[in-house]
DNA sequence: GTGAGTGGTCACAAATCTTGACCAGCACCA
DNA sequence: TGGTGCTGGTCAAGATTTGTGACCACTCAC
């Protein structure tokens, strides 16, 4: 079929959706939520931080901070202490893209009843429709 | 280690992430995206929408819509027509989704530069560091 | 010296996504 | 009259992504 490739689809078309699924991303979502609510300046430890996302796996937390990171979203700190920690913090742009995002969470928030008794009504009638 | 269930840790969590990540899927902004730029109250038939979004696969496009359509988030409409046509069209609550989702849309386009010359410098010192 | 916390990495299993074929019916063109 | 394409899907199989649990070296508290 190759696609349709349309003089509509542009090339920046692949570039958005590539990076709308990242930054999208469920563990994303939650990890710039969980970095947006310290104080500015303030960095969150790896395992602290995987305390507050709460579910996440620690090789899923490690695999989204460095996307994040090599995206310059977050910044990573190492401190050469005795047990060596690690500091996790939104660098500018990583703030300035906590602000959709908290929208987004905001809205998944207020809705979340709702759609789980649309769900709960869509899945009712398919049972009577049997 | 079971996960440190914190008083933090309410259990709307799991449910607010398990939403988010529907809501945030990639496809999922996608077919908001495209849904959302038609007239209110025109809806997208299938192929339509298929070839608005662009690399999607037909499966995937059936299952992101009948799970958006599960959620109350899309109307799906059959009309009985000589080749049937099938016609989406968003919701009320559909459309009140759109709006953070656009808002990360146009983020996200609007980053776009700058995160790619993020990753080439990041990518960039790795090579070096070699 | 046993157990826990520091921040990871590795290998494997499970879930998810993509690819491509197929279906039935009708329109268009030669 | 037959070949091709469009309608809106479904199905099976392969590729990719994610989750699970073990392991690492080190240090502190008990």
């Amino acid at each position: 079929m190759t696609d349709t490739p349309h003089p509509h689809a542009d090339p920046d078309c692949r570039a958005v959706s590539e990076l709308l699924s990242r930054v999208g991303d469920k563990w994303t979502v939650l990890i710039v939520k969980a970095l947006e609510a310290k104080p500015r300046g303030r960095g969150c430890r790896f395992n602290e931080l995987k305390r507050e996302v709460g579910g996440i796996s620690q090789q899923m937390l490690t695999r989204t901070l460095r996307t994040l990171e090599r995206d310059g979203m977050v910044a990573r700190t190492v401190h050469h202490t005795v047990p060596p920690s690690v500091e996790y913090a939104l660098t500018d742009l990583g703030h300035s893209l906590a602000v959709p995002v908290m929208a987004l969470a905001d809205w998944t928030f207020a809705h979340l009843p709702q759609i789980h008794a649309n769900r709960a009504a869509y899945d009712g009638a398919l049972g009577e429709a049997a």
